[in-house]
DNA sequence: AGGCTTTACG
DNA sequence: CGTA
DNA sequence: GCCT
């Protein structure tokens, strides 16, 4: 929008330009908590009034107050200040995504069936490798089977924040992200408790799309995303698997046991790791009970005092676990109020392994990364000094030490577990970046404007360190968003939510599905 | 018309 | 290729 | 497929 861009340049802000901002704060908080920060245009004081949504005197031309209006009943409530958010994206942040509710709404049911095809979709995300970017869309505007998924993503997202019940008079304006063709589908699974595609899934029938089409590859929808509840088993293997003429785990068990698996000259292709998750299903497909987390928990602990010689580690379940749900691992970041983190990963391994809690490498999948958070800095130090702009890219991965491994417990069950370890400082970023979900979290780096940072046409960029120092704008001034200044510094979750300018939720709020 | 995470590690 |  |  080019009359925005401009008015970018003039201010006063509007609330959605301020919030870009302290996108750019928090961004490098979110995920690997290292932001390039926008300079320019920033001498002004921001007003906490003007955040609280009094639109700048001349922004009404490119701006629509009141767009989103219409989804009050969706949302349940509605504030003056409402009137100024631009996007569903961040409308959508304004909303509690809670199991409860929709459960006690009634809507739920729809929840659980727009999630299975979400499910499906991205079990037929296989890379249809044929196209290069040129030819990457077809005509009717329809797209790969990731675009389907964030499609049916976000609406299940959006009916479980719904506060009215819905029936089959759904109107497609009503709910955020929910179009026609998705309000279709909505009315169907509310009516009926399915619909067509569903149901063609379920069959491991080949699907069409909205236009009626039949789409290429969607057979076997079921039997491969069972396949792919096995760890260390993606959509390519599923549906090679599929393919084979395999439909059921009993089948691969069959062609292990006559030996005819590829790597003895056989048919079936399968790695040792997914030979293990095959051989330990039962284990491995169950929801935990509270009683695994506390034994990964004192085991892991034990670990960290046995090879660090240091008893104050700290360590908190994540995922789903922390947004308490039923899940079917056990994830943990680590840390450590004063001690260094590096080379604790490996050290934690060997020990886990030693006292037979961890499945050793050889056997299943133990996955260990080690961040690269200093290699990364340097890098963005790099371009600040040269002026050069950096791809934004790697802001957005995670570096963050982790292992991805089977636990032992002592009843003998093996479960997935992971492990985050992070450094003090990054602890509430780590943790907001692992509590999820994966789809509020969309939400929120989407609100955050991403994309913007380098899309910066000129100017400099100055790389912001949390805690290392403050926010410069181009002319080296200092600028930090209302509430923020030189002393203060992130200390959990909610300053980030704060100084990305969305409501605090609790983890158990953040269960977009 | 083009964005929707993204990419390093094993 | 699969993982978060 | 939905949004800007």
């Amino acid at each position: 929008m080019v009359a925005g861009d401009e008015c970018a340049e003039k201010l006063p802000l509007t609330p959605g330009q301020i919030q870009r901002r302290h996108i750019q704060v928090a961004l490098y908080a979110l995920q690997p908590s290292y932001c390039l920060y926008e300079p320019e245009t920033s001498e002004e004081e921001v007003s906490l009034q003007s955040m609280q949504g009094k639109p700048a005197a001349d922004d009404t031309a490119s701006s629509q107050p009141g767009r989103l209006f219409k989804y009050r009943r969706w949302l349940g409530h509605w504030k003056p200040e409402y009137d100024y958010i631009r996007t569903e994206t961040e409308l959508a942040l304004h909303a509690i995504y809670s199991e409860d509710i929709s459960e006690r709404i009634g809507n739920e049911p729809v929840v659980q069936a727009l999630k299975e095809l979400m499910k499906y979709e991205m079990a037929m995300l296989v890379s249809d490798d044929n196209d290069d970017k040129a030819s990457v869309r077809t005509e009717a505007g329809s797209r790969s089977t990731h675009d389907n998924s964030l499609v049916y993503s976000r609406a299940a997202a959006m009916v479980r924040a719904c506060q009215f019940k819905i029936d089959d008079t759904l109107q497609p304006e009503e709910i955020p992200f929910c179009g026609e063709a998705t309000a279709n589908k909505i009315k169907d699974i509310a009516r009926s408790g399915t619909t067509s595609v569903l149901e063609a899934h379920r069959a491991n029938e080949v699907v069409c799309d909205s236009s009626g089409k039949p789409r290429a590859d969607t057979g076997g929808g079921a039997t491969r995303r069972l396949f792919m509840q096995l760890p260390g088993v993606g959509a390519k293997t599923a549906k090679i698997w599929y393919d084979l003429g395999y439909r059921t785990y009993e089948d691969l068990d069959g062609a292990i046991d006559e030996g005819d698996v590829r790597s003895e000259g056989g048919r079936l292709p399968i790695s040792y790791e997914q030979a293990f998750s095959l051989q330990h299903r039962a284990d491995l497909l169950e929801a935990l009970p509270a009683s695994d987390l506390t034994d990964m928990q004192a085991a892991v602990t034990e670990a960290l005092q046995h090879v660090t010689g240091d008893g104050e580690w700290e360590m908190i379940v994540v995922g789903g676990g922390r947004r308490s749900l039923p899940s079917h691992d056990g994830d943990f970041v680590i840390t450590h109020p004063t001690r260094t983190t590096e080379g604790v990963v490996r050290l934690l391994v060997q020990r886990l392994v030693d006292q037979k809690r961890l499945v050793p490498a050889k056997q299943a999948m133990c996955r260990i990364s080690e961040g690269r958070m200093p290699a990364h800095l340097d890098h963005m130090r790099e371009h600040v000094v040269h002026g050069t702009t950096m791809n934004n890219n790697n802001i957005a991965v995670d570096r963050f030490d982790k292992v991805f491994g089977m636990f032992m417990t002592k009843s003998g069950k093996v479960r997935r577990m992971d492990l985050i370890i992070t450094p003090h400082e990054e602890y509430p970023f780590c943790l907001l970046g692992w509590t999820g979900s994966k789809q509020y979290l969309r939400f929120l780096r989407q609100h955050a404007g991403n994309c913007n940072m380098l899309m910066r046409r000129e100017g400099q960029q100055s790389c912001v360190v949390p805690q290392e120092g403050a926010p410069y704008d181009r002319n080296g001034k200092v600028w930090w968003p209302p509430g923020w200044g030189e002393g203060r510094v992130v200390m959990d979750e909610g300053d980030i939510m704060e100084l990305l300018g969305v409501p605090r939720r609790e983890p158990h709020e953040r269960n977009c599905p």
